[in-house]
DNA sequence: TAACATTACTACAACGTTTTCGTGTTGATA
DNA sequence: TATCAACACGAAAACGTTGTAGTAATGTTA
């Protein structure tokens, strides 16, 4: 196995110290601009570049931070991802992924994995299973471990840790009030079962808009989809049956709000087939602003989550979080970043 | 800053020397049963557990693996990612993900902030603007420091190393000879500049399957779209009126080949707003299954790129050649791994 | 009882850095 | 000429591990 080029190899072939050679690279003081010259010279043409795990263990700082999310094939979390990355490599940060797959165990094993001095910090959005499960202990040992920890989108209150989310009982509230404004009377709502945070939220969102109102909600217009599986061929057919089943026993429901933009394509595709014209006959309005949003026909109206800012804002946070540590600053309370969410509108609304 | 737990700790407290804390959690037979059980104990109950980045550098390997990817917005890459970790995870490896947004410039800043150590080997897939440059620099330097280097879907033949593509060629024969075969007998190809090698070689293999027919090319058929920007907004566009200008001027057009599955969404929508019927009418295939296609209406047929087997077997080329690395093994000669592609039929043909 | 094995540990080097604290050689000053 | 800065460099510790090579204190054997 060949070997990089270390400190150790320039000192012993300049006939220097490994001090000296350190402070020559470094342009300090102490060192003649003779052997400055003859030291980098040297170096470039050797290629040196320092070790990054010696300068780690050094520095008790990786300058990478580790997120963990349910789902990488997600256009909403691959968002984050771009943003976290962003923002962290600008201020000298590598981004390590971990995936859960919506798994309590992965996510587990994968925060120990990293949890060994590998990262300085984690990004995180609970998998399905943790929610499920309610079971944190991951979550508070990392922080008793004095790891900073910062959660996104599906968070938790009883964690003490700063918190990046949307808005999404207001954005939810938004779209439905935008169906009504645009004349929707009868609004019916595809949501996720209560676990998942989100799709509590954005229900709540729902039930306030016709509240404000005056519209009494119905039981039957609040069609909960469990979301086990969600990505998985099969479950597509129980979405497509309730929308179906929906849209048959409420012939009049002219507005519906999905919790997500695929909830929200397929009642569009189905819509279509039974003959609805959408936006005249029905409007629809998602949430998250993905491919099949911009793609759909017609192009779905949506409220956007503004994904890749909630990862810079997540990263922002973090990165404080690990100067606050390694600095030993005074710890500031932790903070709960609202992400403002938007309607864009588009074909799927009047 | 609270500081972990450390050998030197447990060492310290239970008054016996680091080594003997270190050989005691290993089960070393030169330790006493008791001192082991004792050891054992304290450790568990400070929670020690061993400084990754220390063993990073003694053990000279990092258990981490870099992949560099032009865009993680993308299905596609998103499921490489996916196989990769996988693959990784489960043999003890981390997966940091570098994104070089299509730019020749991030890419290489990527990769040298990875290059120093922080991780043993890359999977990568070049941006665009690195095949539009052909500068390959950064490559092959990575590769004389002896850092295992796999290529995967978008390679290019000068670097010795080994890749993961599937046979691009081959799968637009396919498609264009199943269009061919139901019935389709002018068929257009909505394909990238050549640059693009994927782009390109899809394009062969939509010409061999008219040759082999006995079918003439036409010029006018073949278009080739600029995909600088492809996911910005205005690009889509351009993209559209290309089609529209297609069809309008080729009304007997009666497939249409695309070389992803974006452009065979937007062909297909477009040809719906002038008329057509899919896929009576006009028979649509498009390239790598994603969202869109799952999504579309009517579903679209597609040549699949098993993204997750490409990257789970990138991950398996790439960890061999680590071990041989680090094993000082003889040097196989490098391999090229073609991922089969199917066609996935769905609506958009007959 | 002298020589030797075994047991159960400890010391130390090494991985590649950085940084603090020397230290020997100049040249200038009183 | 004795004293002292300034200069240019080196030695060593530290970060947290592991593994090799020692080393006392026992017990065993001839």
């Amino acid at each position: 196995m060949k070997k990089r080029t270390t400190l150790k190899q320039l000192a012993r072939e300049l006939d220097v110290s490994i001090s000296t050679v350190s402070k020559a690279l470094k342009n300090s003081p102490e060192i003649s601009q003779d052997t400055i010259d003859r030291v980098k010279a040297f170096a470039k043409l050797l290629n040196y570049r320092p070790n990054n795990i010696a300068l780690s263990l050094k520095n008790k700082k990786t300058k990478t931070i580790g997120i963990i999310i349910p789902d990488i094939v997600h256009h909403f979390f691959t968002k984050v991802i771009k943003g976290v990355e962003k923002y962290a490599n600008s201020n000298g940060y590598n981004v390590i992924v971990g995936l859960s797959n919506e798994s309590f165990s992965n996510e587990v094993i994968n925060m120990e994995m990293l949890a060994n001095g590998s990262i300085d910090g984690f990004i995180i959005s609970m998998s399905r299973e943790t929610m499920q499960r309610q079971d944190y202990q991951h979550y508070t040992e990392t922080l008793n471990e004095d790891i900073p920890l910062v959660m996104f989108d599906r968070v938790v209150a009883e964690i003490p840790c700063d918190k990046v989310i949307v808005d999404d009982t207001k954005g939810a509230e938004i779209a439905v009030n935008t169906l009504i404004n645009k004349g929707a009377t009868k609004i019916a709502i595809l949501t996720t079962k209560d676990y998942v945070s989100v799709g509590r939220l954005r229900t709540k969102g729902y039930l306030e808009a016709l509240k404000n109102h005056g519209i009494n909600p119905i039981r039957d217009l609040i069609i909960k989809i469990d979301d086990e599986l969600l990505y998985e061929e099969e479950h597509l057919d129980v979405l497509e049956k309730q929308v179906r089943e929906l849209l048959l026993n409420h012939k009049d429901v002219n507005g519906i709000f999905a919790v997500n933009e695929l909830y929200a394509v397929v009642a569009m595709k189905v819509a279509k087939e039974m003959g609805y014209e959408i936006p005249n006959d029905l409007q629809v309005i998602g949430f998250t602003d993905g491919m099949l949003s911009k793609h759909a026909t017609p192009k779905l109206s949506t409220i956007s989550q503004h994904g890749e800012s909630m990862g810079s804002k997540a990263a922002e946070l973090l990165i404080q979080r690990i100067d606050e540590r390694v600095n030993d600053l005074p710890k500031e309370p932790t903070k709960t970043v609202v992400i403002s969410t938007n309607l864009i509108q588009r074909g799927s609304t009047k």
